[in-house]
DNA sequence: GGACGATACCTTGTATTCTTAGGTGTAATA
DNA sequence: TATTACACCTAAGAATACAAGGTATCGTCC
């Protein structure tokens, strides 16, 4: 039995699919699958977030999406990250480095005053 | 100059505060100082976030309040930690340690299939 | 043939919670 | 006297994840 599926943090979302795709396109399902592969299921990406998220992510011009066929023959859309999402998501890890690292310097506070 | 705060994480807020309440009470405006100080500023608390948060978490159990008198003399509302809010505060790290590895996880995969 | 799970996409609600932007009032300081 | 620090509060808005539903194809198992 594994544990429970973490909740996402909001905020999250968008990092973890940039960076699955940065080993090339996949589509929706298959970032899904992978990410909760990684993670042996800590994480699990619900498919309400998934979807909207690739969308968000589009209009925002960090990821392109085209129609194709997946490894099972079927018809699957396939996103890539553009230049623009390579940035942002270089970015979005500098921001969660420095906000675990902040974290830390909060939860391994002594305490004091 | 010193670098922008973070916007924080939806979800992790709760945490920041019941850590800094670990160490004895405090009230409101000094947990947010505290929080300032300790990460250099890179996290700083918003009050429109705080004093909701500080409900929230007393609605829940996890605080309980007091009115007194701060260092400089002014009436202050002091919050403390209870029994639950520990408990809540030691599984609340876990979930978090727990959230950094499967993130480590997703960001250092080289990109395997 | 039929049921089921996996694959693959989608939408609509709901809840949470953070930011923004204001407000009150006192005391110290420039 | 004007500003800053202290100390509390609220309301409106945005953002985003979860829950729960839907469509459709395909393979497998009984």
């Amino acid at each position: 039995m594994s544990r429970q599926s973490l909740e996402l943090l909001k905020g999250t979302l968008d990092i973890v699919i940039l960076k699955t795709l940065e080993a090339g396109p996949r589509h929706g399902y298959g970032i899904s699958r992978w990410v909760r592969d990684a993670t042996g299921e800590d994480l699990s990406i619900d498919e309400g977030a998934l979807y909207p998220a690739l969308r968000r992510l589009e209009k925002r011009g960090f990821v392109e999406s085209e129609w194709g066929v997946s490894d099972t023959g079927r018809d699957a859309k396939f996103y890539r990250l553009t230049p623009d999402g390579e940035e942002e998501l270089s970015s979005s890890v500098d921001t969660w480095e420095r906000y675990v690292s902040a974290m830390s310097r909060v939860l391994e506070a002594a305490g004091g005053a």
